[in-house]
DNA sequence: GCCTCCATGTAATTGGTTACATGATTCT
DNA sequence: AGAATCATGTAACCAATTACATGGAGGC
């Protein structure tokens, strides 16, 4: 359901093909969520069914353009409004971090410095989109702060994986 | 096969139940990975039919104790060292605010201010696990590292929701 | 005796990934 | 002509959540 509240939302931005969603999870949103395109276009069908989006339109290939309807931008804003989101955040790399006690300390050490390095990088990526995103439209400013949240979020996982780094210095 | 051998990782700490491993779950790492109980017991079984556990123990109501065999220590550091961590993180949350243009600004506020004392009180949470926990073994002490990343990124995220608001009372 | 927590399991369903399958258009 | 990319879909499998189901031990 979260899947599909997400495509409703990224629609409600600007019409779109299933092609084109799942190229905007692989390239903007994969360190946020996942979909693959197996996924998506099954969920566009129920959507249509459901009568929350319609295909507008049509390209070359049998491709097809979907916009949202009144219906789906009602749903989107009671699902936004009125549901609590989930609070599972899933993060592999962290949670193996909990493990390395088990590893030789410069095995160990090995895994934190490829974190920070990972996060350093991600970090360089967000700043950048930060800095070259431009903030006039409401779409814009939203996006925006989501992107400070990366940014945020990398920032401080990259400062954790130092000092984690260094407890393995100071305790091994 | 992640929640595997993070179980079998939990079982290298010290021998527990499938009891046990669904509290620590709950109290240790819900920011980072979530695991409901009626996954967990299968998943035992497995491993026990793998001979990567044994159960070495048992107490009242059924209670059953198990501990990881060599063939699990040398498993669990096969998947340490050799294979690379999923990077893809699912925070629905953040998600979310990236969507947050299609209500009224007072309704995004309001999801924002929801936001900071969400993470507030889990910021609380884990500074007192923090200040609580021993860390006389080398498992506690990687266990001390997990919560600590909880902490950094709860911290960073009841900042960046305060800024989020913020930029929407002078923008909007 | 009653309530809470401890403790284990299974079943049904939903969500997500990997693999299978096909074909059109564009670029070189 | 051949390769890369665009474009859509289905099937099989694995992972995870929710609901169902049961019962013992300890505290009051």
């Amino acid at each position: 359901v979260i899947l599909r509240n997400i495509l409703l939302g990224m629609l409600a931005g600007r019409p779109m093909s299933g092609y084109d969603l799942s190229k905007l999870f692989e390239r903007f949103l994969e360190h946020l969520w996942s979909a693959r395109h197996s996924q998506i276009y099954p969920l566009l069908a129920d959507l249509v069914e459901d009568g929350l989006i319609r295909q507008s339109g049509s390209g070359p290939r049998g491709r097809k353009i979907y916009e949202i309807t009144d219906a789906g931008l009602a749903e989107l804003r009671a699902w936004l409004t009125e549901t609590e989101p989930g609070r599972t955040v899933r993060d592999e790399a962290t949670l193996r971090s909990s493990l390395l006690w088990l590893l030789e300390p410069a095995q160990a050490r090995d895994y934190l410095d490829r974190e920070v390095a990972y996060h350093d990088a991600q970090l360089a990526h967000y700043r950048q989109l930060a800095a070259s995103s431009t903030t006039t439209t409401a779409a814009e400013r939203a996006m925006r702060v989501a992107v400070e949240a990366g940014l945020r979020h990398e920032q401080a996982m990259s400062e954790w994986a130092r000092w984690a780094s260094d407890q393995l210095a100071t305790a091994g």
